[in-house]
RNA sequence: GCAGGAGUCGCCUAGUCUGGUCAAUGGCGCUAGGUUCAGGACCUAGUCCGUGAGUCGGUGCCUGGGUUCAAAUCCCAGCUCCUGCACCA
């Protein structure tokens, strides 16, 4: 039995090849290669998702060493933002929740105590994340290692701030946000327990007069004010008086929150019920009609202002609850309203639409089947769907006085903005829907003020970003048309917020740069990182003029020296950073398309806006990981850490199944049973290297085959990895297999072989290192096969051979089908039509002797048979002899 | 909804740009035989349908149309899946 011991190959290779630090990268006169890998964040360990994202950029980085390249892969990791912070606060609230989720980790007690400050948790993930990555092979130059909250590296991001805002790519606006009063701090998307894809969305704020205060009526529809016959209050409910903005407004006590937070200014004053407004008139602003208050349930206290304008053409909520007014009687016991005065209310059509003739709303609620105002599911698609086909389609009637004529969807701003400078209206921001924090808390919207904006809307900054995407290279090229479409939409982008781990806006400490944007050109550090890191540079001594002249050339080193940094180093810094940048390739998943690869895009134009040599040349863009046919999630249980798939399946296996998944932008998918099967081949290689490697070194017309059929494996797989098509590359592995395997059962071991074996080897390392460096070792190369020369497509394709050996398996194939047939025979007569042929199948006797258990082989010219039972000879063709058996 | 990508013989994948050499690559699985003091093994053959078999016939690359002497490949329409849609890493 063969049983290759993993554990140990893998231990054994990884400490060599760090002890002779062979993948530490420093400038030469060679031509270099720059591969990058977006960092992970340290909040757990690496994952499949990470490995196959990395191992493709390893195979590349491994591929181009081989190459000859200087080839410089480095690694960093990523600590800013909110998730970590998270964890150390939730923890140092006594969360058992999260305790529980690292126990679960396999993390100790002891351990967890310490996770209450974040910074351990980053060292501690730090750690765990580079062995992983050691584990897994990653040919990767660790001495340039950094997190992006090292003082140093926070340096780096101010002097980019600094310089991005000199340059006029950094504006301050006031914007809407989805916001947690209890975290204080924008709630993303992910960070939502309950709400994922709301947005803010601005009600405007119809002005009614009541008396000397004001009733707001909130309403996404303030073209329809025109229409408007009564007021909606809920009258169980408790109203606020309030001084807002210097008049004095009725709303619920939930808005009083919401408005403070917009920018109004807002003094309470007093209580009032709502069922006390009941049955008294307001006045509307811009008609200048007189119109009641009336009850209704279905006003959502938690929405706006909580007073509702009633338009019951056009609004179905409001036409049905009016005809449930209409029939009910107690409304004059208890609100002491005559129901006459609410029968003879009609509703005032202002919207015509080609396709509804008569009441808009009615219509709806009859289409739909709404019964009464608690039948809250169909109302809203009535709703919805009414208002879609008003605002496309609808055009305002002579109701609407100046407006008339106009159509719904181009009018709608103009209308609002007019109320307002009217002093009629104001607004309010609400969600779509209701958003709850992560913390539990539910959301509202605020206005934030004098927030700071990357400018990607500007257009000279696009055009230089297009430029940058014209000149790259994506593999595959699929990936570009979503990078241009991308600089398209982008629009100005928060790049700061207020809290979280990160760098502080140097202008303006009071915000920290928001993570997307303090990660997008951290790939230039990686040139000077090792310096800091070796001559433990302090973070005071990079100022910004030392950044200055490291990336850009400008100043005099002489006096930008200084008492942490020689003119010596910072002379050797600029250097290092000339000969490596900018990336020669940078591999990620298709998620990071519209954020982080196109950010990149931008920051490195605007930086190195004059040196295109700085810009990014080519990313290889990769699909989604999938365990199973599903996503990865932890609480559905598939999903794996990098370590345990090693422990179990070993590096070599992990690395090639995953390669051999799938290499577009498709997802690839993981099951345990192709890494089985992968260790499984990966053993027997091993079997067949040790049994056949120096075994001969006789030279056989099949030396000469398998040499050539060796020199196009070499040209399709060196295309293959050329344009990071892992999986192809891996079937060529497979022929290579194949062909050395026939080439076997053919003859005996001769020259050839050792060499085919030597190319096999070299051609798996990338994907499978530590076993090739057990497998170059064994068969007694003293350097590194990591270091090795990649196998060149450089001797003598013999393309007859080529061909006749096709013949050859042509005929076994034949021999198989006829012995089926007339069954086991003792002799085989052969009938050729050409002398190459005769001299080539005469050389294979013995072969198919053994091969199908003949006694005697006999080939014959056609021309010149001398036995000939069936007149085969005749029927020899040119690769295709005439077959006889006895 | 908007934008980008994709749908291939039981499964995963190559081929599509540049139409013919494509019943279509490689692997997995399956079937049969061999081998091995039995292991996640290895070797060989077969694996769309029909036929004992073929340099035979049929069907065939998401669905439906079209262009062409010729379509997996080009054009049009539809269906399904993946990713992203922002202040989140």
């Amino acid at each position: 039995m063969f049983i290759v011991d993993y554990k140990s190959i893998e231990d054994k290779w990884k400490k060599r090849w760090l002890n002779k630090g062979i993948f530490e990268a420093n400038p030469t006169k060679r031509k270099k290669c720059f591969v990058t890998f977006p960092f992970p964040y340290v909040n757990g360990p690496l994952h499949l998702g990470h490995s196959f994202t990395a191992t493709r950029v390893d195979v590349y980085a491994r591929f181009k060493r081989m190459q000859g390249f200087n080839v410089l892969f480095p690694f960093g990791f990523h600590a800013t933002g909110e998730p970590i912070l998270g964890v150390a606060e939730r923890l140092k609230k006594g969360d058992d929740a999260q305790k529980q989720i690292l126990l679960r980790e396999g993390i100790s007690e002891d351990e967890i105590e310490k996770f209450k400050d974040p910074k351990y948790i980053v060292r501690f993930w730090q750690k765990r994340i580079e062995n992983d990555a050691k584990n897994l092979g990653l040919s990767v130059d660790w001495r340039r290692k950094f997190t992006t909250i090292d003082p140093t590296f926070n340096r780096f991001i101010e002097w980019q701030y600094n310089y991005l805002k000199k340059k006029g790519y950094i504006t301050q606006a006031t914007h809407p946000v989805v916001w947690c009063p209890h975290c204080q701090s924008p709630t993303g998307d992910h960070d939502r327990l309950v709400g994922e894809g709301e947005s803010p969305i601005e009600y405007v704020i119809i002005k009614f007069r009541f008396d000397d205060k004001i009733l707001p009526a909130a309403t996404l529809r303030p073209e329809t004010v025109f229409g408007v016959t009564n007021i909606w209050i809920r009258p169980d409910s408790e109203y606020i008086v309030a001084e807002v903005d210097g008049e004095e407004w009725i709303i619920t006590p939930t808005a009083i929150e919401k408005l403070k937070d917009q920018l109004h200014h807002v003094k309470v004053k007093d209580k009032i019920k709502g069922r006390s407004l009941v049955g008294k008139y307001a006045k509307n602003p811009v008609t200048g009609k007189e119109i009641i208050i009336l009850p209704a349930s279905f006003v959502d206290l938690n929405n706006a202002t909580g007073v509702v304008m009633s338009v019951p053409a056009h609004a179905p909520y409001d036409w049905i609850a009016l005809q449930d007014l209409k029939k009910t009687k107690a409304i004059e016991k208890e609100y002491g309203i005559k129901l006459s005065d609410i029968e003879k209310i009609e509703p005032i059509k202002i919207i015509n639409t080609s396709s509804i003739m008569g009441i808009p709303a009615e219509e709806f609620c009859k289409q739909f089947g709404v019964q009464s105002q608690l039948d809250k599911e169909q109302l809203d698609k009535a709703t919805n769907e009414l208002y879609r086909k008003e605002f496309h389609q609808g055009v305002l009637n002579e109701n609407t006085k100046n407006y008339a004529n106009l159509k719904v969807s181009s009018c709608k701003k103009q209308l609002a903005h007019d109320f307002k400078n009217q002093g009629i209206a104001s607004s309010i921001w609400e969600l779509t829907g209701k958003v709850v924090c992560r913390c539990s808390t539910e959301t509202h919207v605020k206005i934030l003020e004098n927030q700071w904006f990357l400018k990607f809307s500007d257009f000279e900054w696009k055009k230089l970003a297009k430029k940058c995407i014209d000149q790259m290279k994506f593999y595959p090229e699929e990936a570009r048309k979503q990078f241009e479409e991308v600089v398209e939409w982008l629009e100005d982008k928060a790049c700061a917020r207020k809290s979280g781990l990160g760098t502080r806006l140097p202008w303006d400490p009071e915000w920290i740069v928001e993570t997307l944007s303090d990660s997008v050109i951290y790939m230039a550090f990686y040139t000077i990182a090792h310096y800091i890191n070796e001559h433990k540079i302090e973070s005071h001594y990079l100022k910004d003029e030392i950044f200055d002249y490291v990336f850009f050339g400008v100043g005099n080193p002489e006096k930008i020296a200084n008492k942490g940094i020689t003119k010596d180093l910072l002379l050797k810094m600029r250097e290092e950073f000339e000969y490596w940048y900018g990336q020669d390739m940078r591999g990620s998943a298709k998620e990071l398309i519209p954020n982080h690869l196109t950010f990149s895009i931008f920051h490195h134009v605007a930086i190195w806006s004059d040196d295109v040599e700085k810009w990014p040349k080519a990313y290889t863009i990769n699909g989604m990981q999938q365990m199973y046919g599903q996503k990865m999630s932890k609480s559905k249980g598939n999903y794996i850490t990098i370590q345990e798939a090693i422990d179990k399946y070993s590096a070599d296996a992990m690395r090639i199944t995953l390669m051999d998944s799938t290499e577009g932008m498709d997802d690839p998918d993981w099951t345990e049973k192709a890494t089985l099967v992968w260790k499984n081949k990966l053993d027997n290689i091993y079997k067949i290297l040790k049994e056949n490697y120096n075994k001969g070194k006789a030279e056989t017309i099949l030396d000469k085959w398998l040499t050539s059929r060796m020199q196009e494996h070499i040209k399709t797989i060196t295309e293959n990895l050329e344009n990071l098509k892992t999986k192809s590359a891996v079937t060529v592995l497979h022929l290579m297999i194949n062909d050395i395997q026939w080439y076997l059962r053919r003859t005996k071991p001769g020259k050839a072989l050792n060499y085919a074996l030597e190319v096999l080897v070299k051609c798996f390392s990338p994907f499978t290192p530590f076993i090739c460096e057990e497998m170059w070792q064994t068969m007694g190369k003293k350097e590194f096969v990591s270091i090795s020369e990649w196998p060149k497509s450089d001797r003598e394709i013999d393309k007859e051979v080529l061909q006749l050996e096709e013949f050859v398996k042509n005929l076994c194939e034949d021999l198989n089908e006829v012995i089926k047939l007339a069954g086991k025979k003792d002799n085989l007569y052969l009938y050729v039509a050409s002398p190459k042929e005769f001299d080539y199948y005469n050389e294979a006797k013995d072969f198919l002797k053994k091969e199908f258990g003949f006694k005697k082989v006999v080939v014959f010219k056609s021309s010149e048979a001398e036995y000939d039972p069936e007149g085969k000879a005749k029927r020899a063709k040119f690769g295709k002899p005439g077959i006889y058996l006895e």
